[in-house]
DNA sequence: CACGAATCCACATACGTATTCAAAATATGC
DNA sequence: GCATATTTTGAATACGTATGTGGATTCGTG
């Protein structure tokens, strides 16, 4: 027997046809419990496996999603984001669970990302991850839109844009890290991270910083805002640029975990101790963040929780139902970057 | 024109047949370059996409390789190795480079792995990554050779293997972290790290450590070395176990950095200023390495060089080359937990 | 014994592409 | 203007599976 085993190898064997072979081993109520008993025990001894590709051509379906991992291409290319990568174990246990299978690719936020996959019916569905320029997505997801894909992104979900998307509370997660630093005595809060409505997410975050610091009476300055990219030199930058501006403050609420750690790199090489001379919240809640010194206070995102609601979101899609733009809880992790435990 | 478009429905438009688009579409010489043009751009237009498991299923290869990460079942599931998330970033990119998808699962090291992806065709080859038991691999390596599977493994190298591994030196890296210690005046080096026949990744960074020592006219006491699977808490719970079993050392190597961050909490707890009292080494080079307190000192493996000699061995064999066992330089990263910097 | 129902299976076909082979169209040479 | 070489296209088919439809066999029932 050259090459692998078909259904018609078996068939013979069995004695009986093709079509009977593929009954049997779909279970199939109309092929006898002998035959298909049978037809199994050939199956196996013949290591036979269904060729997915001619099964998946037949069917029209891939049982397989894509993961299409993006960022700003300007970033360096040490590593991925290890949020995103924290989310890709939950991705596959998802999957794995639902019965299909994860086609991944990462790429640059300006490639041709929007048009292939599923068009060339590699996947049934695309879940998408990805921080960058908002505006550079936009009309690559109305495209997406347009072309029927089924899709779900994660990030800044608001009611209006272009297909589903799910997030995290980002505007509740930022009111929550404020209040933080606010309860710790804490006045003049840093912000570093893009606050432009290119990156919404983080603008969320900024959003819900000066929105807690108003209950207080408090006015943001808006001077202790710093433009920073999700990477830890775009972090350390930021901070030695807040260092140098000469303006007061006393406690820094970053972005994310990565800015705030080539953030405490910056302080630390400048003299500054944290949380004594300045506190530091982050956001994501990534593995690092647990070793940093001093350990990082930050707003956790639920990974776990979000890989299944994201895979479960295209998988609802492919059975053309309607998926809600949704937004998941974030959660305050109290370390000691902020000084005393609450 | 319901659903996607086909070859068929480009033929159509352009008042050739089926054939000449499959053969424009593809470049091939035999069509006229009008006709190709004309061609092309009615697909452009029809935004039409070759059918993949079509193409596949004619072709008999899927230009896709499937990345099968497994670990011990036992290991708390709150994250992956991250030496293998740091590669997975390599390995996505050398396939993308070329021309290849990469499919993507996790595995338990007790799952039926070994008998899917190639046989049902959605890989044409595999690249196994994972830490664990080497006795439950052997035979589902065996198998995968004897049916013939392209496949290419991380790991322990060593001629004799089934099938092709590909690893770093990992009783050179041993060596080298052990004369680091020993040029700081350490003496009693403990090991921690499961050194049996089962785990030859680490056990060849203990015979590493012993040849170093015996080097030096030191005779390894047995009573340092102590078992660990690469996680966190079980670092942890074999310092304190070397600990209080009261054995004299003042430095330890541990088969990995997860292991060295849950060694090091461990140490911190009991009091133990590392590098003063304790110096410590691990090997991976992850990410968190360099953001531990002191940062950590360890021998890098190359995850960048190791995703592309994975993926071209594993191309290699679909083109019925040799590939031969191979391994990888490991580098010395001298951070602080071992003292001074020589 | 005959008739219908039930059970089990085979025939034919479709999914969309890529290639073999032969035929048509065009160009070349005399 | 005809034969031959060359280019370009089309008809037929195969890849391996899954399913609609109808045929054969068995069984029960009158």
């Amino acid at each position: 027997m050259a090459g692998k085993a078909t259904s018609f190898d078996i068939a013979q064997l069995a004695g009986v046809s093709q079509p009977t072979v593929s009954r049997a081993l779909r279970g199939s109520p109309t092929v006898s419990e002998q035959t298909r008993l049978r037809i199994e025990a050939i199956a196996q001894q013949l290591n036979y496996k269904v060729d997915k590709n001619a099964s998946n051509l037949r069917l029209q379906e891939t049982r397989t999603l894509a993961l299409l991992f993006f960022e700003e291409p300007s970033l360096d290319d040490t590593g991925i984001n290890p949020f995103f990568l924290s989310m890709l174990g939950s991705l596959t246990r998802t999957c794995a669970q639902r019965g299909y299978d994860l086609l991944i690719s990462f790429q640059q936020l300006s490639a041709n990302w929007h048009v292939d996959y599923e068009d060339s019916r590699k996947a049934d569905g695309i879940i998408l991850l990805g921080y960058g320029d908002y505006e550079l997505y936009r009309a690559k997801l109305e495209k997406l839109v347009e072309q029927g894909t089924h899709f779900v992104r994660w990030g800044f979900a608001q009611e209006g844009q272009p297909g589903t998307t799910i997030g995290c509370d980002n505007f509740r997660g930022g009111i929550d890290a404020a209040r933080h630093l606010l309860q710790h005595g804490r006045r003049h809060i840093a912000f570093l991270g893009d606050a432009s409505s290119h990156y919404p997410e983080f603008q969320d975050r900024y959003r819900g910083l000066c929105e807690a610091q108003g209950g207080e009476g408090i006015i943001a300055n808006p001077k202790l805002q710093i433009d920073a990219l999700n990477a830890q030199e775009a972090g350390y930058q930021a901070a030695m640029q807040l260092i140098d501006s000469g303006e007061t403050f006393d406690s820094i609420f970053t972005a994310s975990d990565t800015i705030a750690i080539g953030a405490m790199r910056a302080l630390r090489e400048r003299g500054f101790d944290v949380p004594a001379d300045v506190a530091i919240i982050g956001f994501d809640d990534i593995p690092a963040a647990s070793l940093t010194h001093p350990p990082l206070t930050t707003i956790q995102q639920d990974y776990r929780l979000a890989g299944e609601v994201l895979v479960d979101g295209v998988l609802k899609q492919i059975r053309d139902e309607q998926v809600p733009t949704a937004v998941l809880p974030a959660k305050l992790i109290i370390r000691e970057s902020c000084g005393s435990h609450l």
